[in-house]
DNA sequence: GCGGATCAC
DNA sequence: TATGGTGATCCGC
């Protein structure tokens, strides 16, 4: 049923997003048959059109050379992808934070809804802001009729010729936003400005302090009973405002709506003002965060005369997903519960999701994924055919996962000498960091974040390489002048600022390869054996010196070493005042998420994990021992196998790749076999630059003197690291508190038969998935041995061999597809 | 490092 | 008549 529904709104989606309208008959407006056959007689034969129809080809081939690149995986593959994934997705799940309470604020037809408010003549009329060759935004009513942003205005004249245009006035929209911001900012003052009219906030803070705020002080006052519209305080329910989309009479009705008196409602807020009618009209918000945000819509109402939409969610990504749900002037909250995020995301279509768009979509669609579960169930195969930043994008889509810290502002810097002062502060810790791991780089780059919330970077490279506080300042300097020269006479008004250094010589990009943290959380522990001393141990039969090593790796390798160097080259080496976090650009903030996943993972202090095979709890134990002990159990039944199943790749000179592919039972080999003291060193060399990572983070937003308070040494890893501790243990706690935890029923395995000693729904499922790769690779590896034993001799290894080694040498000349996402 | 592709507003 | 402008990221070359 819901699935219907929402299938269906995708589908309106889709209409909507092409040009078409769902339209309800009998009303103004046009059919969508009738819609599409305008713009479609509009756009035929136009330049325009022949250029969206090469671009089409060219996705259209992207696909068909992703679906090759499908068909030519191997069952094996496959599964060994899945043990990764879920490895990988096993790790997001522990690190799952439902603690924060983020919102999506939306402004409603923004530049329309400006315009009508300010010219009563527009308001029972269509609108659209914007010229005859591109519209912004359009009015409810201009909606009816297929008239939508991103339409240019010619056609869309022609789909509702008493549409009027209404050219964009940009510094009213500034002026209004402004306000709006105004009102944001005491809920969150860190509030993350998307646009003109979107933001993210982070209330979590607030509702704390409004636990014990009194009814006076959550009270506000409406001067007329039905302009504004809002749900009697206390109310429960996720989805308050179902109908309350046909009540917008600014957006929705031709009839104008109430005028509303001029001045600030809250100013009203006086005893004397407190007669029974003023009484009548106000109303006081509740302490919930559905109320809070209630409060919000109401107040932004109250003082612009403009409605917005809100989503309430754990993290930016459902929040903004949210906000869209009851558009326009509605609300809607997932609660801050596992359950409820799945079941928000079960049939969750992925193009809802900001960062997937048409091409995305389109490319998933032929691979059978429309919905957020099917965006889960292939996780493996998509990890095979996509970038690493991609699947795991992906999969943190699957999971419901996203970004739960906005980024940290610095209050406004304008005077030039502490523009100067903190720009050298930024460059000492460049260099400091720099120099604990020996870079030395040639591109300097800084970042500013003015006022405005524009960001500029501006790069410079020289010819010799930079460490030090002294050169590297020398470089920023000159780059952060020119930009207060450029502003002259006004002043540079900053928001943030970052230095970051990048164009490291070849023998700094070796030493991080070798220290790869992501390698470390994808592959387990794999990693701390460096690629380098175990090819030259394997690979006997070429002498290469460990320098040269990335020349030899297969191009698939070389390539996400690449991809990991450079995912590394900017956290690592950037020391910025802000998280770079928005959901707008999710590969950026989902790199922060790993990061701080890294952070977790590789801390090493002890916590208690439940093994999701033998759910044995593990006690006191790190990540690492934790990992060790679930390989353990993994591998429990077939030990011998599995090193047959290593030599057959050791064999062959394949380790590289097996470096990637980290079977689970190839991983055992390599620690027993292969790991020496100097990989003990690369091990705590990883520790220190994952907790950097963090430290990174953490000075990022904390940069601006008052807001470090919490953290008492910034530079000290240990006191990081304990923090991170600390918020885990925080989560998990809480974990059982949430409605995931099915009581007094028993889970069995449906692929082992055996009861599970655990009422985690979660863990079961991973236990499921492990146990189903276990069953067939277990079946596999039976096979394996049976037909080496055959007169045909090694043909399984055989087999495997040549097709490792097909898929090396393709390496080469991949299509581009299959590297990359877009 | 640059340009193309993708995405968002 | 006529299909934006900008900024950001990822990726391949």
């Amino acid at each position: 049923m819901d699935n219907t529904k929402e299938k269906n709104n995708y589908k309106d989606d889709l209409l909507l997003r092409m040009g078409l309208n769902d339209n309800k008959a009998g009303m103004e407006g046009l059919d969508k048959e009738k819609i599409n056959k305008i713009i479609m007689d509009a756009t035929k034969g136009s330049r325009f059109y022949g250029n969206e129809l090469k671009k089409e080809k060219q996705v259209n081939q992207r696909i068909a050379n992703m679906m090759q690149q499908k068909a030519q995986i191997t069952n094996q593959q496959l599964r060994k992808a899945q043990l990764q994934v879920d490895r990988f997705a096993m790790e997001l799940e522990r690190n799952r934070n439902l603690n924060n309470t983020i919102v999506h604020v939306d402004m409603d037809a923004f530049y329309a809804a400006v315009e009508m408010r300010d010219n009563p003549e527009l308001r029972d009329k269509p609108i659209a802001v914007g010229s005859m060759s591109m519209l912004a935004t359009s009015n409810y009513h201009a909606r009816r009729f297929g008239v939508r942003a991103a339409l240019p205005g010619f056609i869309a004249k022609r789909l509702c010729p008493q549409l009027i245009i209404v050219p964009p006035n940009f510094d009213k929209y500034r002026a209004v936003s402004k306000e709006v911001k105004e009102i944001l900012a005491e809920y969150d003052p860190n509030f993350m400005a998307v646009s003109l009219d979107e933001a993210y906030l982070n209330i979590t803070q607030h509702l704390e302090e409004r636990q014990d705020w009194p009814e006076d002080k959550r009270r506000y006052f409406s001067k007329t009973g039905n302009s504004v519209k809002i749900g009697e305080p206390g109310e429960e329910a996720d989805k308050l405002n179902e109908d309350e989309g046909s009540i917008s009479p600014l957006l929705f009705e031709d009839s104008p709506p109430d005028l509303q008196p001029e001045g600030n409602p809250s100013l009203l807020n006086s005893k004397e003002q407190s007669n029974l009618q003023i009484l009548q009209n106000s109303v006081v918000f509740g302490t919930s965060a559905e109320e809070v945000v209630k409060e919000i819509r109401f107040r932004i109402e109250q003082k612009t005369t403009l409605t917005a939409s809100a989503g309430i969610a754990p993290n930016t990504m459902l929040a903004k997903v949210c906000s869209d749900k009851n558009k326009p002037n509605g609300q809607y909250q997932i609660l801050p519960s596992r359950k409820a995020v799945m079941d928000f995301i079960k049939d969750l279509p992925i193009r809802k999701v900001s960062g997937i768009g048409k091409v995305t979509e389109k490319m998933l669609m032929a691979l059978g994924i429309v919905t957020c579960t099917e965006l889960y169930q292939q996780r493996a195969l998509l990890s095979l055919l996509f970038s690493e930043t991609s699947w795991h994008y992906f999969l943190h889509i699957a999971l419901g996962l996203g970004s739960t810290d906005l980024a940290r502002t610095f209050s406004e810097m304008f005077r030039t000498e502490e523009q100067y002062s903190l720009c050298q502060e930024l460059c000492t810790e460049l260099a400091r960091d720099l120099q604990k791991e020996g870079l030395k780089g040639r591109t300097v780059t800084i970042k500013l974040k003015n006022v405005n919330f524009e960001v500029k970077t501006r790069a410079s490279t020289v010819p010799s390489t930079l460490s030090t506080t002294e050169e590297i300042f020398a470089v920023a300097k000159e780059l952060l002048r020119a930009e207060i020269n450029a502003a002259s006479p006004h002043p540079l008004r900053l928001r943030l600022m970052g230095v970051r250094m990048s164009t490291f010589s070849n023998e700094d990009d070796k030493k991080h390869q070798q220290r790869s943290i992501i390698g470390f959380l994808q592959a387990g522990h794999q990693a701390l054996s460096s690629p380098g001393c175990v090819l030259d141990k394997t690979d006997k039969t070429e002498f290469v010196k460990p320098l040269e090593m990335s020349l030899k790796k297969s191009f698939f390798d070389k390539k996400r070493s690449e991809r990991i160097l450079s995912h590394q080259d900017a956290p690592r080496c950037e020391t910025v005042d802000q998280q770079a976090v928005q959901t707008s650009q999710p590969f950026q903030a989902l790199k922060k998420m790993t990061e701080s996943l890294e952070t977790s993972k590789n801390s090493n202090n002890c916590q208690t994990f439940t093994c999701p095979v033998c759910f044995r709890e593990q006690e006191g134990i790190s990540l690492e021992a934790f990992n060790e002990h679930v390989d353990a159990c993994l591998d429990e039944p077939s030990t011998s196998e599995n090193s047959y199943s290593h030599a057959s790749s050791a064999a062959i000179g394949q380790k590289e790749d097996a470096h990637h592919s980290i079977p689970l039972c190839e991983k055992q080999d390599y620690e027993d076999a292969e790991i020496t003291s100097a990989d003990g060193v690369d091990l705590l060399e990883t520790e220190v630059i994952s907790l950097k990572a963090a430290s990174m983070d953490t000075l990022g937003s904390n940069h601006s003197k008052e807001e470090c308070s919490d953290i008492p040494n910034q530079s000290c890893p240990v006191s990081l690291a304990n923090e991170t501790v600390r918020i885990l243990s925080k989560q998990e706690s809480i974990q059982p508190c949430t409605d995931e935890v099915v009581t007094g029923r028993a889970l069995v395995c449906p692929v082992c038969n055996l009861e599970q000693k655990t009422s985690d729904l979660t863990l079961f499922n991973v236990h499921v998935d492990i146990c189903l790769n276990k069953g067939i690779i277990q079946e596999l590896r039976n096979n394996e041995v049976n037909s080496a034993n055959q007169p045909k001799g090694s043909s399984r290894s055989t087999g495997e061999h040549t097709i490792m080694k097909r898929n090396a040498a393709r390496g080469g000349d991949r299509p581009a597809v299959l590297a990359r996402l877009a």
